[in-house]
DNA sequence: AAACACCTTAAAGTGCACTCTAAGGCAAGG
DNA sequence: CCTTGCCTTAGAGTGCACTTTAAGGTGTTT
């Protein structure tokens, strides 16, 4: 028989508040398991599960897609497809959020460069970074339509 | 003498709200031109003003550091080191949420191949996903005290 | 003359994911 | 017996970054 861990416990375990823990219960993520006094206890699994579904959150799955998730996982093997398209959007949101932040970066990286040049007197061209800067001004206009 | 963008314009042009640019105005990203009627108008140089905070945005960097960010600015160049260590802290933390964001997308990746390993029925093998995961349950229970 | 784009201030609303309080009660341990 | 940890429901509060509305106005275009 595996250790049984009350909510406390469980929560320093897998990193959430018992709110949270609690929270999840009622949005349908996780079933807690009871004991004769309706006290929750969790088992090995259950930190399993907790990490998958932080996992899944840490690539940036929303909330009522996870819900959706698990609703589908509870109804079987049919929905297996559908599980793996849902990851497969997930994580090309994901992939494509990284290429953004990684795009933004570089922006970063380069006004910090001439931050150092600047702080070294080195580069005395204040214009370099604007000159830098234009090759991106092609963005945004596109996906917001408003007024 | 550049063109000159009106509100409107501009907005589309940089993909914001007028809301948006008008509220960052509020709070001292921005500072607009003015015609003699008092309607805003923004230059070339605005629109690259404007990129270069949607970068910072983009990398996570919020408002409130944006804005010391701006008055360190508008102090001039003795905020230089200041303003270097901001963004190599705005980067460093970036750096760790695409780190992050990655370790979590191999789980995500792995959950996705087994799901086509399913698929395809060519594994059977129920275990295994768990018994990845598993290497990954050491994490979370370090950065969060409550109760 | 009406439509349109802009202006103002102040305040309320939105979305997400928690986070916490209130106000009651039960059970085990020191 | 009191503290600690847990239980319940319902609802309010938090933080962030907008987003929208209200209710008044000006100036330019059709």
């Amino acid at each position: 028989m595996t250790k049984q861990y009350r909510i406390g416990e469980f929560a320093k375990l897998v990193g959430l508040s018992t709110y949270t823990l609690r929270y999840y219960e009622d949005q349908g993520l996780i079933v807690a398991h009871r004991d004769d006094n309706d006290v929750r206890y969790y088992l090995e699994e259950d930190i399993r599960w907790v990490g998958f579904i932080l996992h899944l959150k840490g690539t940036g799955m929303r909330l009522n897609d996870l819900k959706r998730y698990v609703r589908l996982r509870a109804q079987g093997d049919a929905t297996i497809e559908e599980r793996r398209d849902m990851l497969q959007k997930v994580k090309a949101d994901a992939e494509a959020d990284i290429a953004e932040l990684q795009m933004h970066l570089e922006v970063l990286s380069h006004k910090i460069d001439w931050y150092d040049g600047k702080v070294d007197q080195t580069i005395a061209d204040t214009e370099s970074f604007q000159d830098y800067l234009q090759q991106f001004n092609e963005q945004g206009a596109d996906k917001n339509g408003q007024e």
